[in-house]
DNA sequence: CTCTGCTGTTAAAAAAAGTTAATCCATTAG
DNA sequence: CTAATGGATTAACTTTTTTTAACAGCAGAG
C-alpha cells in the first residue's frame, strides 16, 4: 500500500526547522513542524502522523524523552533522530528507545531523504499507516477521523476526549495502555483530577461497547487499561 | 503458527548492541536492547518476549545469572548466549542452565540469524508463543489473557495480581517457583511486606482451587511454591 | 526440645477504580 | 443579552483490589 507519509518534525532551531519542513513538503510529504518536545507530543496524539523526525536537543522535552513517551503509545512508528552530538552514549540511548536511525548535524537534505527512504524500505508499509482510518472493533465500526461509532442503534458521535481515548485504546489493543502516559498524552498532565476524569471516560466507553460482549476494557490495577476483543 | 518473534537482547557493548539490534529489526523481529542483566530481567517480566539473546559478560548481572533467574519463571523460552570466551567451562555452565545455543565473538550477522532459525526449527513454534493461551489445570479451564477461571459454580474473574501469580505458577507446574524471583517479577521488589502480600494471594488461589482436589499449591519451605496437578 | 524464622489465615486499612450526578464553562440560538 | 446546550471536570459515594496487621501454627537448625 502506497500510504502518504505524514511527518511530525520537532526542531527548535527555526531556520533549520523551516528549511527541513519546506524541503520535505516539496518532496510530497505532509509535514508539521513543532517547536519543542511537548508540542510535538500533543500533536502526535492526533493519530495523524506516521513518521517522526526529532531533534535530540530541544527545550522543555528533549528528543529522547519525547520518543520514549511516544513509544509507549505507539511502538511501531518510525523515529529518526537529528543530533549535533556524535557521542556514542547518545546513540545508544536512542536505539534502546527504538529509534530507527540517526543523522548527525550538519547533514545534507539529500542525506535526510535517503535515510527516510531507507527506513521506509526496512519497515515496509504496514507500520506506516495513519491511525485514523476506519476499523472494525468486534462487530462495531469505528471511524476515528469522523469520530463516529456505528452502534446497532445507530451512529454515535464521540466527543473529543472520548475519541482520543478510544483511539489510544484501539491502537494498543491487547496491550496495556499506561495510565500516566495516557493522561500526559490526552490531558497533558497526570494529576489526580485528570485521572478521575479519565476514569469517567473509561466508564462512558464501556457503556458504549456494552452491546458487544466480546469487547472489554480491562483494568490492570496500578498500571492502566487494556482493550480486549475476544475472537 | 507463524508467531512474531519478540527478542530481548542484553548486551553492554554499545556498538555491538546497536549493530545487532538494527540488524535484527531489519529482519522483521521486534528487538529490545537492555544494557545490563537487571534491566533485561525487568523487561522480561512484561511477558512480552519469546526469545533471548544474552551477552555472558555484563555489568550488574551477568548473562548466566540472568538466564538462571529467567529459567525460574520460564523454563521454555529459548536463550542464546554471546560470549567472548570460548572456554569449555563457560559453555558447560550455560547449557546446564538450559541455554539453547552459543555464539562466540566475533561472529557474523548471518551466523546469528542462522542460529536463531535453527533454534526456532528445533523447538518448534509451540514454545514460541506468549503464554496466555487458555489451558486446562486439572478439571478447571484457565484463560490467562481474559483473566478468567471456569469453576464449577461459574466464571471467576481474577484480579491483576491473582492472575499474574497464577500464570507464573501454571507456567512452572511441577517445579519450584522461587519466592524472591516471583516477588521481583510481580511486585518489583522482594521486601517483607510484598512477601506477606504474596502469601495472602497464595491463600486466595488455594481457596479457588479447592473444588479440584487434584490441584495443590505446595509450599517448599524457605524456597517458594510448587503448583501440582495429580494425574 | 526449643527457638527462630517462615507460612497460613483472617480481618482491617488503604489505595485505586467504578459510577452517577452536580457543576463549571464555553459556544450558540433566540 | 440571556437562555439553552453540550462537553468536560469535579464531587460524592460505592465497590474492588491490594496492602498491612495481627496472631496462630509449623518446620528445621542446633
Amino acid at each position: 500500500m502506497d500510504t502518504q507519509l505524514n511527518i511530525l518534525l520537532a526542531e527548535d532551531d527555526e531556520n533549520l526547522g523551516k528549511l527541513l519542513s519546506t524541503y520535505l513538503k516539496g518532496k510530497g510529504f505532509f509535514v508539521h513542524l513543532a517547536q519543542d518536545g511537548n508540542e510535538a507530543f500533543e500533536s502526535f496524539n492526533s493519530g495523524f502522523y506516521n513518521f517522526c523526525i526529532f531533534d535530540v536537543m530541544m527545550p522543555k522535552k528533549d528528543g529522547f524523552t519525547l520518543a520514549k513517551d511516544i513509544r509507549e503509545i505507539d511502538k511501531n512508528v518510525p523515529i529518526l533522530f537529528l543530533t549535533a552530538k556524535s557521542m556514542k552514549s547518545d546513540k545508544l540511548q536512542g536505539f534502546e528507545i527504538g529509534a530507527d536511525d540517526y543523522l548527525s548535524k550538519p547533514f545534507s537534505m539529500e542525506e535526510l531523504l535517503a535515510r527516510i527512504n531507507a527506513i521506509m524500505r526496512r519497515v515496509g508499509s504496514k507500520v506506516v499507516r495513519t491511525n485514523d482510518e476506519p476499523v472494525m472493533v468486534g462487530t462495531i465500526k469505528y471511524e476515528p477521523e469522523l469520530r463516529i461509532l456505528h452502534l446497532s442503534e445507530g451512529e454515535k458521535k464521540l466527543t473529543t476526549k472520548e475519541n482520543q481515548l478510544l483511539q489510544l485504546l484501539v491502537k494498543n489493543e491487547g496491550e496495556i495502555l499506561d495510565r500516566q502516559v495516557t493522561l500526559r498524552a490526552i490531558w497533558g498532565d497526570d494529576n489526580y483530577f485528570n485521572g478521575r476524569s479519565m476514569d469517567v471516560y473509561i466508564a462512558k466507553l464501556r457503556k458504549l461497547f456494552k452491546e458487544d460482549s466480546a469487547i472489554e476494557i480491562m483494568n490492570v490495577h496500578g498500571k492502566g487499561f487494556k482493550f480486549l476483543v475476544k475472537k
